[in-house]
DNA sequence: AATATATTAATGAACGGCCATTAATCTACT
DNA sequence: AGTAGATTAATGGCCGTTCATTAATATATT
């Protein structure tokens, strides 16, 4: 049932998905779904929940990690996260963008805590590059930002079948994000 | 009332925008909207022509200009494009992704074709880049999607009075993709 | 094994709320 | 007087959720 809330949430937006939506698709009447989640907006934090999960998981050591070399965490972080984003069908909207404001503070929280954690262990991974010579000393917010936004966006446009495949992507953005990285002045750079 | 439209739809999104939203924040009621507007979708798509007639205007040319520097024009469009997205407020989703669903066909292609020309020019001074020798022979729709990408979530993240200024984030984005662009191999270039 | 009891899953019906929109009427302006 | 803008009252529709009931399944008891 919640991969169908899951689905559907993220073909039609949260709110555009009704209970009876769910039900249909799932096979049941919509008063059933309340024998297993208390809410609609408990559907959409179990949904939400998964993702981030499923996008921390394989990269939260990168976060601890001090030895390994800062440009294959950058990979392998690149990869990670786009394996994952990609693992879902493509999808016009971004649910983390838009579904957050559906769900109430203490649950909003939890999911922005995660977008932090992502945040934190790419900068991280960033600052690793800088500390061994590999990127200028540069602006960590900015990095960051602009390396999950090529990132998060594929879901939108990327299709499987058509042009290049995950494989090439990671390698694009990877080689691009290096060389982007790499290639930067202090110019630009802000203390923070 | 065009402007308190765009401003609830951005912050709130356009299904949880309703029009007694719209009338109470422009100071008047729902049903004296429907003086200027024939249904709440006209109100959308007004809102996202105007916003993409923002983007694409002053780009325009360089659709048809082969003779400025593609190194210009790449730092060109990446300003114009981020200046008019980050005109606008702050906002916690994009509103390009998420309403066109509420489009009928016509006008869903009618915005759909704003983007299409705006990739259009993207990939154009990506491609002059390499013809005139800057850039490697790559995949044009990645690149494009990766410079768009970068600019377009700025609207999520950026917030005027912290960290870097807007002239800085221009020359920062510029610069990576830049920097991106040059640095990347025939590997992963795909003929289309 | 059969039966009674408990639990879980599923449903039909309905509620109160909110929505976009319309028709009729009113008000202000020229 | 005519018109544009504004409002009131109402409509039909959809929504999330609740409640009482039923059906199916699991567990405990004899």
């Amino acid at each position: 049932m919640l991969e169908t809330a899951r689905r559907l949430f993220w073909e039609k937006g949260y709110r555009a998905t009704s209970m009876r939506d769910i039900g249909i698709s799932y096979g049941c009447k919509p008063a059933n779904i309340y024998n297993f989640f208390s809410d609609k907006e408990e559907i959409l934090f179990a949904v939400l929940r998964e993702e981030m999960e499923r996008i921390i998981h394989p990269i939260k050591h990168l976060e601890d990690d001090d030895h390994t070399s800062p440009i294959e965490q950058l990979r392998f972080l690149i990869e990670c996260h786009l394996k994952v984003t990609l693992s879902y069908r493509r999808s016009a909207r971004l649910l983390f963008d838009v579904a957050l404001d559906n769900l109430s503070p203490d649950k909003r929280k939890k999911i922005i805590d995660y977008r932090d954690t992502y945040d934190r262990i790419i900068r991280k991974v960033i600052r690793r590059g800088i500390d061994a010579g590999f990127f200028p000393k540069i602006d960590l917010k900015l990095a960051g930002f602009m390396i999950a936004s090529m990132i998060t966006r594929t879901r939108i446009w990327f299709h499987p079948k058509q042009g290049a495949s995950v494989g090439e992507l990671v390698d694009f953005i990877f080689k691009f994000a290096l060389n982007g990285l790499s290639g930067l002045k202090r110019k630009g750079s802000r203390k923070r």
